[in-house]
DNA sequence: CTGCCACTTCAAGTTAACTTGAGGTCAAGC
DNA sequence: GCTTGACCTCAAGTTAACTTGAAGTGGCAG
């Protein structure tokens, strides 16, 4: 088994080396051993990180990142729980895409203000309903 | 006119009056008057936050956001800006239907275990794909 | 006219997600 | 065997996006 300095991930993944250090702290990925000081990863540890960073894009914390992985760093998630967040990232989808569509509609819009134009309102309803239940009302720390 | 008391607000949008203060000392809102000390809104200012709102769902920091609205608080882009940044919600919709997929085939998959099955890290590898451009290399400050 | 209470300001605190810096270690190449 | 440089630790700093708390204000119901 060859292992990963962390130079190595760095270099193939994209990261900083205090990020990686940092994602261990917190628990989201593991080092599999040391060479002297140096941390050893494991290859599967991109592959990992591919996922977090989905993750991260989706608008899951670290922390509700690091639960969905079991303490070998695979994902550990029941068939039930996954489909779940199937759903979130589906609706996720589904808000994001009238959003699209309704700056598509303002870019093309004669309206001089699009405020203004109905069209351009009623898409922006649909953009934001039911937002309530997602990453708004969670902690009310941040959101997204 | 009617205007409305920030309280108003607070009950038809749902966000705290602090964050409304705040959105306002930053820049992504205003008022336009005060009763007393009280600030008024026009109702207009709904509109503007549901669209604030969906711009932090789909990724945009609040400076961002900030910088999409004129003076006057009317949406302020041009026709370019707003077809790019439709371009962006594309990318990004892209990025997370290839991510639910993933989830959807990690649920039925038969492989104990995810990292194991190809297909799981060839649909990861395509959720993860040309991300580099996005909110992540942008300041690095936070991601996501 | 009095009191209430929904607002106000301003400073400071909080959280997530990192980065920075100072000072230390150690395997590998010369 | 010495140096070098890529790593290490630990504490502290940073940024965005808010929240909290203390102390004050003022319209309006009674």
């Amino acid at each position: 088994m060859k292992f990963l300095d962390i130079g190595e991930v760095v270099a193939q993944f994209g990261l900083s080396a205090s990020t990686l250090r940092y994602y261990e702290e917190i628990g989201v990925i593991r080092s599999v051993a040391r060479h002297g000081l140096r941390r050893q990863y494991e290859p599967q540890v991109l592959t990992q990180l591919s996922l977090i960073s989905a993750g991260k894009a989706a608008g899951f914390s670290l922390e509700e990142i690091g639960a969905m992985f079991g303490p070998q760093g695979e994902p550990q998630l029941s068939r039930e729980a996954m489909h779940n967040k199937a759903e979130e990232l589906e609706a996720q989808i589904r808000r994001l895409s009238a959003l699209a569509r309704t700056v598509r509609h303002a870019a093309e819009c004669q309206a001089e203000n699009q405020l203004q134009c109905p069209k351009f309102r009623r898409l922006l309803r649909l953009a934001t309903r039911r937002e309530q239940h997602n990453r708004q009302s969670r902690k009310t720390t941040r959101a997204s």
